[in-house]
DNA sequence: ACCCAGTTTGAATCTGCAC
DNA sequence: AGTGCAGATTCAAACTGGG
């Protein structure tokens, strides 16, 4: 695991600088304290993390759901079933402190470009969300987890509960966290990925059971979601983190992916269940691991070392697609129109009048009779410079 | 109108005791005060209503969007965003203040049998939705608007933000609120209505212009989904109360469809739009209110779901029918062949040398040493999803 | 009347590095 | 922290105009 942090598992998104990137190794986390599931409560646990030693956090928490009164305090002791307004305030404000200390927590342990995914029902993430904003968490989206198949409404009083929420939130307003843009609109065959995700429930052979053929976990979340989120927000060799780990399928995914992993869990028997699914899980090879490299990330090639290479000669003229202008390359790699000068970007933006842009993709020069852009030169050349 | 209230004017769902329900004439408003555009500031204008004397609100408040600089589409066109300074508030702290106290007032206007929707983005639905169960009302489903036509996310930085929410709440736990089951199962191929609506935007006709060609109002919403709110949360003759009236969708829907209305809104400007707007409006006759079904389109499954469902191996060897190329398959739904990288369909394009490539039909795989067209595997999972 | 190609537009928290 | 600039980035629908 010497490559921690190095190579893929930087950030994808702007192809900076990617050896000045810490890996989990560098922050303070050693190999042998990741990949595992620590049993213990979560907040503490997330506040014995090294600040900033996490990339991505996944909470699945405790929906609040006033039903059963499975509520708890900050302690861990139990909440009891209320009826009235005032007792219901009482359960809220526990709640609420509940959430606000385990995202605080997870705040600090994430980095500065780290983002953090919540997922609840309408019973719990409008106040999540709320102190999510109030930390000073940046949300980006939320994301509408679609299900295919959801419970009815047996009784007919409202309307289907057919989908969860996801909030996906930046540490910060500043932050440059990951996305992997080129990933998420593969996976949508070539469109951009939408904030709504149809996606069936944890069923069939995925869903875990007991001896008796219980279900070990009453929420287990499908694999198919959290590839989704892994996939987009984080890269391969970072760490994620999971404090409401239950049965594992932030683990299960991450270890399939490349990625590494912590899970924090309070309940034994869901921490053991969690444990032996995820030795069971093969990871990917490199090869399948590849995704679509972002334009973003590939090195930066100036127009004029294809002058100075012999790709295009001083004197070529190129034009855009409509062929309303055209301009003269000139020795250093400028160009001159009839009335500017300067850049390929500067000159395709002055022509058009337009406050921007991008010359490898506006001009054109002829090949045969048929114009190609000169940003085909460009990865001709990006190909022989490997 | 001296049935206000009666007949039709009751709850559908349970049946009992339709003739003690009083209508919005017996609860302190009469008919003059009625279907109108009240101008002024919606808090005030709130409290002013004799308690008890609403039965449905619906709020479209602002979203808070905190939006930056000005946002260029990639053709360089500029994007037309809401700068209007109803939308600014200083911080969280001030539209929590103005959240709680506009919810506040509409608790206090609507009956105990009465609900409430709210409709808002990530900027501010968990902040109203955080406040609404502080003040007691009760969460009874949250309602996504997904839009068929989203404006794509132009610098490839989020998720497509696809959606909005809807909140629709009862004024408390106890409360006998309206829902209309049968109707909306009726509206849905006599399926139950699930908690995600699929919608396109107010464009073309429906969309308020002005002399020059401008909209009216940055943010008008689509008749279809006051629609859908009407028709399941109230009965005709009953009152909704719109607090921001902006260009009327509210009013325009509740006349057509036999409601009483009340319309708040501060600009003089759209105020005289949305009467202008609703002035035209025919109600719809008793015999009318039967709904138009909607069509259901076949899903569009992208060939990367089929990787992230686990139907298909990252790494596992395609080939076309000839077995001339090969190709495989990436963790996220892209295909490397030993040239080419991109989507099934590009890469089967590349290596025909063809300018379009149907990949569905012509990458196979192997199963028990027979070809099978990876169409198979998507007609599976489409069979899933209904 | 229809078709096709090009243009416009929508509640948007929309760049990142070097100097 | 501020400035300059290379260069990356869009989908569905409705509308417009010419043939």
């Amino acid at each position: 695991m010497s490559d921690l942090g190095k190579g893929r598992g930087t950030r994808s998104t702007t192809g900076g600088r990617p050896a000045l990137r810490k890996g989990p190794a560098q922050r303070g986390l050693t190999d042998v304290s990741l990949d595992r599931v620590v049993e213990g409560d979560c907040i503490e646990l997330l506040r014995g993390l090294p600040a900033g030693s996490v990339d991505l956090v996944f909470a699945d928490p405790p929906y609040n759901l006033q039903l059963g009164g499975e509520l708890l305090r900050p302690n861990n002791s139990r909440v009891d079933g209320v009826e009235d307004a005032w007792d219901r305030f009482d359960d809220f404000a526990s709640y609420d402190r509940f959430t606000r200390d385990w995202l605080a927590a997870a705040r600090d342990a994430l980095s500065d470009d780290g983002s953090l995914w919540v997922i609840g029902s309408y019973h719990n993430i409008f106040r999540v969300g709320a102190i999510l904003q109030d930390l000073g968490f940046w949300i980006l989206n939320d994301v509408i987890w679609r299900k295919s198949n959801p419970m009815p409404n047996f009784r007919g009083k409202r309307f289907t509960n057919a989908h969860e929420t996801l909030i996906w939130a930046a540490k910060s307003k500043d932050s440059r966290y990951v996305f992997n843009y080129e990933s998420m609109k593969a996976l949508n065959d070539d469109l951009q990925m939408r904030s709504d995700w149809t996606l069936p429930l944890c069923t069939g052979g995925e869903r875990l059971k007991d001896a008796e053929g219980r279900k070990v976990h009453a929420t287990q979340k499908p694999e198919a979601l959290l590839w989704r989120v892994l996939l987009a927000a984080s890269n391969p060799g970072q760490l994620v983190v999971d404090p409401f780990f239950g049965s594992g399928t932030t683990g299960a995914v991450a270890k399939r992916l490349g990625r590494r992993w912590l899970g924090f869990e309070r309940e034994a028997d869901y921490a053991a269940a969690a444990r032996k699914r995820i030795a069971r899980v093969q990871p990917l090879g490199p090869e399948e691991l590849e995704t679509i490299r972002p334009r973003r990330a590939e090195p930066r090639i100036p127009f004029g070392w294809l002058v100075e290479r012999g790709l295009i000669e001083p004197g070529t003229q190129l034009f855009d697609p409509s062929r309303r202008w055209t301009a003269k390359v000139r020795a250093d790699g400028s160009l001159i129109s009839s009335e500017h000068r300067g850049s390929i970007h500067q000159v395709g933006a002055a022509v058009q009048g337009a406050p921007a842009c991008n010359g490898w993709t506006f001009w054109h020069l002829d090949v045969e009779g048929r114009a190609v852009p000169i940003d085909l030169l460009r990865q001709k050349l990006r190909a022989e410079m490997h």
